[in-house]
DNA sequence: AATGTAAACGGACTGCGGTCCGTTTCTTAT
DNA sequence: ATAAGAAACGGACCGCAGTCCGTTTACATT
């Protein structure tokens, strides 16, 4: 299964690949602060995780912490690292309808349904990812989607502007919206997925 | 014109009516803090302002900021008071198509390409509203906006939900989203409006 | 005018994300 | 084994949003 490496190795240059020998120490306060973040998030929530309390945790300095992960967002990134990557790999790769080998509409449908479980699951740090992050939209994850969505709008034959109903589509999906539709206003998953489907079943009949 | 406030006068408390006479030294403090404001705005962009230089160009303590207006955002909603009570007025009373007196679809394509006007002009203070604003969507103004675009769905003949469909469309036209289309992707005004008209056409018309 | 009191004031203080830079540790070459 | 250089480390430090609470000010009542 192919993985779209969501941390670059270096914080300041594009996605390197990942493997190219990493220092020992290094390696090391990499598993511990993951292992620390995750019982921190395990006890208080993403959004009671602080980077401070994070260092003291793993037993590392605060420069360490930012060094490894760039920002807070680029931790909770790769906290999120597996999760999306399951989520990638069964809309590119897994059984359909999600996957290959069902009509375009179908994909859609099940596409917005898979993110919605998703999003329920892992939605507080993806949540905790997007704040503070003033390029969600460049995310290489987020460009994925948009990408799989824009070329699903084009086998289904919708020619008007494919590229920016997906991102249309894209942001009706974003964890704000639906933890907010859920948690505050008691909305069950499985009407947001029947909204998703009338949502794109129209987009795409309407043309 | 009908108002809707968008401040509370007590931050604490639910929006109470703007009038019931406010003490002469907080008036004044208020208007030169919104007359600083704007000047910050101006010099330094949205981004540039901060609560403490804010303070400062007023001449008032940094208590008083966030005794006025609660938050970073909730001072920024205020600058934006004007413009949206604007737009506010143009899609519910204004002449149409945007206003009352045109066929729903008309007025949803107008609410769409007005609002797309309006967050060029106004997106970096309604990005700065929205962002640290853990409840965008329960802001007067977005409820307002919400409950329009549910009311103008019902009126096309939308029976699947207009509720969420409402939030879709609405996440759709959010600053963050335009900004960041035009300005990294370099997708022109028009290019946007359109892509609306086509969006909320088949949401229309594919029921 | 004097007085009581509720509201507003202001700035020191806290907590957090993020940066900086002198110090330590790993790795490689000799 | 050792020395040199690169990479990682760590915690003091910064700027900012937001809070707290002792002090001041405006208004109503007499």
């Amino acid at each position: 299964m192919t993985r779209v490496s969501l941390i670059p190795v270096r914080p300041g240059g594009p996605g390197e690949p990942a493997a190219e020998s990493e220092r020992r120490d290094a390696a090391r306060n990499r598993a511990l602060l993951l292992r620390a973040a995750r019982e921190l998030v395990e006890e208080a929530g993403a959004d009671g995780l602080t980077m401070a309390s994070l260092a003291a945790r793993a037993g590392v300095g605060k420069g360490t912490v930012f060094r490894r992960f760039g920002s807070r967002g680029g931790l909770m990134l790769a906290l999120l690292s597996d999760a999306e990557a399951g989520f990638q790999g069964r809309f590119m790769f897994g059984p359909p309808p999600l996957g290959p080998g069902a009509p375009p509409l179908a994909r859609l449908i099940a596409f917005g349904a898979e993110r919605i479980n998703w999003v329920l699951e892992y939605g507080e740090l993806a949540r905790a990812a997007d704040a503070s992050a003033h390029n969600r939209f460049d995310v290489p994850a987020a460009v994925l989607w948009h990408r799989h969505l824009e070329m699903l709008l084009r086998e289904a034959g919708v020619t008007a502007d494919p590229w920016l109903m997906a991102g249309a589509l894209s942001v009706t999906l974003e964890p704000e919206r639906i933890l907010h539709s859920v948690r505050v206003h008691g909305v069950s998953p499985e009407r947001l997925a029947e909204s998703w489907r009338e949502l794109v079943t129209r987009v795409v009949r309407g043309g």
